[in-house]
DNA sequence: TATGAATGAGATTTCATTCAT
DNA sequence: AATGAATGAAATCTCATTCAT
């Protein structure tokens, strides 16, 4: 089938890319990692940008659909329980993401997609901060400042998590989790 | 004059580098926007690797001085104040800093060099915290966790400030300030 | 054709490394040669020393097989006179041979090739020599030391008929069938 | 005095030379070697060519040296043992020897001076050669060809006990003698 | 769809040599 | 005599991309 044949580049893609990073990454290591020629690649996708694109997109989608279950719940503490969680189990994806938002910052392409997914994260925390600030009756205008700052501590955690091994990235979770609710009238 | 050189490379590095992302940086080019020719680059500097890093470290060190005054005063408004003006003046510093965490995750020297800076910008946000904690009797062993949280969202604003033409920096530090201080006692 | 192409690069190189030696050879010069572009020498080999390594062994192969018909004969007279006609005929080959020895003392792979290719020509030498000690009845056991200086000879005047234009390279050969008989018993 | 200058040059290229081979030799390693700035070199010697050319010079002048005594002798078997020593002691001199031979298959002046070498060392065994036969009343004209023979043997043993850590030099110089002597009338 | 040979541009790095001091 | 900064050319190698099959 046609669509596997894509789907195996895509993965084979993630695994070289965040293993390796960006720049150590060629054309010719993710064709070997998905064992078809390197001629196949640019058939599925016209560039090496489209294909790191494809690929920061579709992992996006998966870090989307493990959130949604809780989006339902409103409940911040459980959110950020899961952010904790991702911290130890998602690595990889947070390595390659990180990366790319340093080489977004030059390939307008990639910049687009983190873009997006940043925003679409940041909209997440808000909806979450909005229902809290409903909860306590607290001014719901306030949602986007507490959000913006809420989803800079998730990006500075995943940074230093990955950067710092002596980090204590849970402690951190936890003193944002108390800053952000502290800070709601209540 | 030797020095001169040398410094004259490293200025250069600096901005092409900040202008044009590290991926799209050939030492070449430096060379050029220093005005020197292409072998003398590698006469100061062993590798390009090593002319990044020096640049970094470089980097790292004037914005430690622009710190510098803040520090004696213990006054965390201030320096949630004077990280509000340096997201306005220090795009291209911080830019390349976004683009070289990235790539610290994959190039050994590099991440060293990231880590050692974002211990020590860690290590002035805690010395803060410890201040407030002490000035309104707070537990001081809380400090590491709030400065974990905080100078997360630091990164996290930079990140955003750089990412999104629409985010509102502003906004965030002010909603970090109120947070961080709505955590403790008083 | 693929092994064509592998083939004309490999026959360029040598016309190029025995024409200009080692040092004034470059990939670039090969792939002129060659006719192909300078990127197509490193798909088929890894770098310039395998290629080197590769030419070496493949003059090495064609070498042998020249020797091979006369083996059998157990003739030391006729192996004589064939080094005779060899080093008329083959001043390429042997130019780069001697060079290569150079160049193996110090770049192990190629050493290696050399050292294999010396001692399977000293083998077939010392094969030589049992067959005379052996018609003579002498004592085979002389036979590795007969070689080493036998096999030191032939190196020795392929040396000389290279470096030294006024060399008398077949007087030096027959002087050399003639010492070599004279030290057997009969 | 600046002739010590000069002569540590010359000293330390020999040593960088003979350790690390032509190719992997900078003047710049051989400036560091003696100590003394890069640009000195040049000073002294024109060209690395020019330099390197000294460097066989005052070398072969050396050995010539330690030759000298035994010259008067005109006794092969000393000549010979004195052979068997030098391939243990100068192990260093023989392999730099060796690797300018190749290097002036291709570079005129290096090839000069290797030439001139390769003569001076066959007249020296052609004397030795002369007198043997004189001793012996066998036919003086023989002298060259025995010599071209007998030179060939030590340059080809000289080489292989550099490439072939299994050789026995020792035997094959034995065998040589036994060899060169056998073909002697008497 | 799939292959993999082929291209051509460009990157990093090395180096002999020159020159002002 | 001596320094070492500076040059400019060249070398090896990598790589995204194209193309004939």
């Amino acid at each position: 089938m046609p669509t596997e044949t894509r789907e195996r580049i895509l993965q084979a893609a993630f695994s070289v890319l965040s293993r390796n990073g960006y720049e150590n990454t060629s054309v010719k290591d993710i064709a070997e990692e998905a064992g078809v020629a390197q001629g196949l690649v640019h058939y599925y996708f016209k560039s090496k940008e489209q294909l790191v694109l494809a690929v920061l997109q579709m992992t996006c989608e998966q870090m989307k659909l493990q959130r949604h279950g809780i989006e339902g719940e409103a409940n911040a503490l459980a959110a950020f329980e899961h952010f904790k969680a991702s911290l130890r189990e998602h690595r990889d994806f947070q390595s390659l993401y990180v990366e790319l938002i340093g080489v977004g910052l030059h390939e307008p392409e990639i910049g687009a997609g983190v873009l997006e997914f940043v925003r679409s994260d940041r909209a997440y925390v808000e909806a979450i901060a909005r229902q809290v600030l409903a909860e306590r009756e607290d001014d719901p205008r306030r949602a986007p400042a507490i959000a913006g700052a809420v989803e800079a501590a998730i990006l500075g955690i995943i940074v230093q998590n990955l950067v710092d091994p002596d980090f204590d990235a849970d402690a951190a979770v936890d003193a944002l989790a108390a800053m952000s609710l502290a800070s709601v009238a209540g």
